[in-house]
RNA sequence: CGGGUUGUGGCUCAGUUUGGUAGAGCACCGUGUUCGGGACGCGGGGGUCGCAGGUUCAAAUCCUGUCAACCCGACCA
């Protein structure tokens, strides 16, 4: 490919909506465009790359047995009033009428579609299993699409269904996607986690979650350096902290005047934070009280919550009248002495002595609150509620954990017979008798991969390719593309480069050095070959590594040798 | 959905308060000089100011409506 004949738009600034550097940079480096909140078009770089992380995800599904398909983006309104998600999926689903009146949607997944495909074919256990994949686009009307190709309401997915005669096959199917995910990540060059993630409504199954490490990450993980462990923030297991004992003192009200917060009331009674008990108030859609309470320094992990009270859904802050009709007072909640409540008590806390707690009263605390002796067993539940921090013990190992930000760019899950029972499908096994597939869904969002790349291999003079998802691996660079000498030589190289198998970018544009040199670093080439009056005196060819700013200089002859076995670094 | 901000050439933005008929830099076209880190000169093309309506002799500027984009999203007592 030469330059002048590539649409490569490159822009010195970047336009004002883009918050991201992965964003800005796709922007300015011409690979994407908007067309509308959410929604873009790829040019010729950005389409390359993604390509060629469509091809590695190709080959490692395909490796694993999977076979490619392709379905509707269009798809009918029955199949998903069928399974019950016509309403449940709510205005995240682009919807439309047809000429007739008729209903459809635009894809925001395929279950359904997938599902009713095989219901209809697949009749015999000797068919299974089967792994079927597509890489299309998807749309979900996201509330605040942002952040450029991170959160689109169009977006390319990879998205694979596992079809098992039972559930070790399923498991065995979940195997093989969460090892080609780890294959796939780690060929675009990511530093990336397999995180435990909720798999909240499916339940029973297994779920992670492929999370590129990164700070301008939208979800929060805790990871042991030591032991494989990693889960998001609201999945970490916690240990239980027990508090050293202490001889236990008489339970004493006393005042604490406008200490609504803890810090006041640590402050004002003088009283390290680990010995504080701190409460956060919840209603659900039943107008039920919920309290939580954890220990001062901790935070209340509202999932957590949600799974361990029967038959909520949804937590809202509780509203001042809900929390009096209960005895208590917001800023100083107790568990002692409320009224009608769930209460909720964080397991750490029970293992505390003589701490401060609430008096549910106006400017009034608790002092030497020890839970096991003071809060009434029969009325509260008890369970890791909490929030993970930094420093947490690790569960399996015990190490601290340390905290991150990432970017989710896969997810694999089993799905069990939650599709294949709404929907009907099944096969019959050995005995002759009917049964419910047992389903995997496997997902990778292709343009997230791309921006997730950009996010975590960047400077700033643009980005900085792994060679194997780059738009092209080389550059040759003539500085002067009027010198014929220059660019005779840099033609030679190129063709060497090509025949030699390297995807390369002559750039044979009459402009300035420096304007090509700034578009190389920008658009992010992981190596660039310059040939110039001083290169050619010296009968080298000089070569510049994107990711290190080194220079190197090889005799002509035994340059395209050296750049094939520099490659291999990169 | 609620709150805030913004919409002026392809990009970044000025002009709006105090109405008088649109401007800069970058990009683009031509030309000459320059030529290893986003050159310079000269000459050009391109916008009716998001859209619709209103006020006015006159509207980018004032009013009403509408559309779009961007940012923020209760609260941890």
């Amino acid at each position: 490919m030469r330059a002048t004949q590539l649409y490569a738009p490159t822009l010195r600034e970047s336009p004002a909506e883009a918050e991201l550097i992965s964003h800005k940079l796709m922007f300015r480096a011409g690979f994407i465009r908007k067309a509308a909140g959410g929604i873009y078009s790829y040019l010729p770089l950005g389409w390359r790359t993604i390509k060629k992380i469509m091809q590695i995800i190709r080959e490692e599904m395909d490796a694993k047995g999977g076979q490619e398909i392709m379905m509707p983006i269009v798809q009918p309104a029955e199949l998903w009033k069928e399974s019950g998600r016509w309403s449940v999926y709510g205005d995240e689903m682009m919807r439309l009428k047809d000429r007739h009146g008729r209903e459809f949607a635009l894809g925001p997944t395929h279950e359904e579609m997938i599902t009713s495909l095989i219901r209809d074919e697949v009749r015999s256990y000797k068919q299974l299993p089967l792994l079927l994949y597509q890489m299309q686009n998807k749309y979900r009307d996201e509330i605040r699409p942002r952040f450029g190709l991170m959160r689109s309401r169009e977006f390319i997915m990879k998205d694979l269904y596992s079809f098992d005669k039972d559930v070790d096959g399923m498991n065995n199917s979940y195997e093989k996607m969460y090892d080609a995910y780890s294959r796939i990540f780690t060929r675009c060059g990511l530093k990336f986690r397999a995180v435990e993630a909720d798999n909240g409504a499916i339940g029973g199954g297994h779920s992670h979650e492929f999370t590129v490490l990164a700070p301008s990450g939208e979800s929060s993980i805790a990871y042991c350096e030591k032991c494989d462990y990693a889960a998001s923030d609201e999945k970490a297991e916690l240990k239980l902290i027990c508090a050293d004992a202490e001889e236990l003192k008489p339970l004493e009200k006393v005042s604490t005047p406008n200490c609504h917060t803890i810090e006041a009331v640590k402050n004002y009674l003088n009283v390290p934070i680990e010995k504080t008990i701190k409460a956060v108030a919840f209603m659900d859609d039943e107008e039920r009280l919920i309290v939580a309470f954890v220990r001062g320094d901790h935070e209340v992990n509202e999932i957590k919550v949600m799974n361990a009270v029967e038959g909520t859904n949804h937590l809202y802050m509780a509203d001042e009248k809900l929390i009096a009709a209960a005895n208590s007072c917001a800023g100083f909640m107790s568990p002692i002495g409320i009224g009608n409540a769930i209460i909720i008590v964080d397991q750490t806390v029970m293992e505390m002595y003589n701490a401060v707690a609430g008096a549910n009263e106006v400017d009034a605390h608790f002092i030497n609150v020890t839970p096991r002796r003071d809060f009434d067993a029969k009325k509260i539940i008890v369970k890791d509620i909490r929030m993970v921090q930094e420093g947490d013990p690790c569960p399996h190992c015990g190490e601290p954990l340390k905290m991150t930000r990432g970017i989710e760019v896969g997810q694999v899950f089993t799905l069990g017979k939650k599709y294949s029972e709404t929907l009907n499908a099944k096969f019959l096994d050995e005995d002759g008798l009917e049964k419910f597939f047992e389903m995997g869904c496997y997902g990778i969002g292709v343009g997230r991969t791309m921006a997730a790349a950009i996010e975590q291999n960047n400077d700033k003079d643009g980005i900085i390719w792994n060679k194997a998802i780059a738009p092209f691996e080389v550059v040759v660079v003539p500085v002067n593309a009027k010198d014929d000498k220059q660019l005779n030589l840099a033609e030679e190289i190129y063709n060497e480069l090509k025949t030699a198998g390297v995807d390369v970018l002559l750039d044979d544009r009459k402009e300035r050095a420096g304007v090509k040199f700034k578009d190389c670093d920008l658009i992010g080439y992981p190596l660039r070959v310059t040939i110039s009056p001083k290169t050619l005196d010296s009968g080298n060819v000089e070569i510049k590594i994107r990711r290190s700013g080194e220079f190197m200089n090889f005799a002509r002859g035994e340059c395209i040798s050296k750049i094939l076995e520099l490659l291999k670094t990169l």
